[in-house]
DNA sequence: AAAGAAAGTTAGTCTAATCTAATATTACTA
DNA sequence: TAGTAATATTAGATTAGACTAACTTTCTTT
């Protein structure tokens, strides 16, 4: 089972997973406007995932999903959803930079790391309340003031830059 | 200040500042071997640090970094060993991977959220003992059973895999 | 100090990913 | 349904990053 995409490709790939999640068919020109990419470099990438079995393509039509790429794209987007939800609610980063980042991270990212990533983020959110107050809150308080909180200090703390 | 390196010349830069601190003296021949790289490669590349003032180089000589260079090799470097350390310390992956990993992701995050990433380790390293047992431990027994440890529970679970 | 080995450089090629301009097809609408 | 707008494709150029082969310089060893 070789098949070895650039991340470029994959890339592309998650995508038209999350175009298709809501637009149920999926054109170039729509890839092109997510991505912010010109349509002939989509084309380009559209081919490479043809000839690599992930997508069903003919000539002016839509791009379908093969199985194959279903599965791998559902991989791919899992792995940028638990980023997100890690850098968005776990370190607390805001929106923009979180997904930004998760972008730049999540590709080349060992499964196994993501697996233990998915654990960690399910951990702390479960994490029952140690310090008398909520885990994740503390960790704001931590990061805002360089210290951890008394018993019973910790209230709300939005800070997100 | 403009100075936008691509993160395979960053790559670079990172890999110096790593030989610096061990060998006080950086060839060419090192960077290749350190990299996996042909000289060549790492001639261009130098090149290319060397016109943004990185480096001073001068033909068939040593690399010597400039102040600048040595101020963002750092912090380049300092996102490295934080990723390191979250990946190995706080995920518990195996060493290989968390190097492989950290390649892949510290280009690009935005240096926000690696402040808070810094800020993040330390929480958790200094995090008080709440479940009965090292708050660590306790995660790499959720991630080995899919469950918390009841009290008193967690002795030394090593699982790397 | 001369010869051979190691290191460094140059020149030229290749691939991936992008772009623009031009062309082709399909879709809309008057 | 004919004409225009939108979409898609092809062709061709560019850039970054890598390589090999060939050449040059420096180091080492006898």
């Amino acid at each position: 089972m070789g098949l070895k995409l650039t991340s470029h490709i994959e890339d592309y790939l998650e995508t038209i997973i999350m175009l298709h999640k809501k637009k149920r068919v999926v054109r170039v020109r729509d890839i092109s406007r997510k991505m912010g990419l010109s349509m002939p470099s989509v084309c380009a990438a559209i081919k490479v995932l043809s000839k690599n079995g992930l997508v069903n393509h003919e000539k002016y039509g839509y791009i379908e999903l093969t199985k194959q790429g279903e599965n791998l794209g559902e991989r791919i987007y899992d792995s940028h959803k638990i980023l997100i939800k890690f850098l968005k609610e776990i370190l607390n980063t805001d929106f923009r930079t979180a997904e930004k980042d998760a972008c730049k991270i999540e590709h080349g990212i060992s499964g196994n790391t993501v697996k233990r990533l998915i654990a960690f983020v399910k951990f702390v959110e479960t994490c029952p309340h140690p310090e008398g107050a909520d885990w994740l809150k503390s960790f704001n308080y931590f990061y805002k003031y360089g210290k951890r909180p008394k018993e019973g200090k910790v209230r709300k703390i939005r800070e997100k830059s």
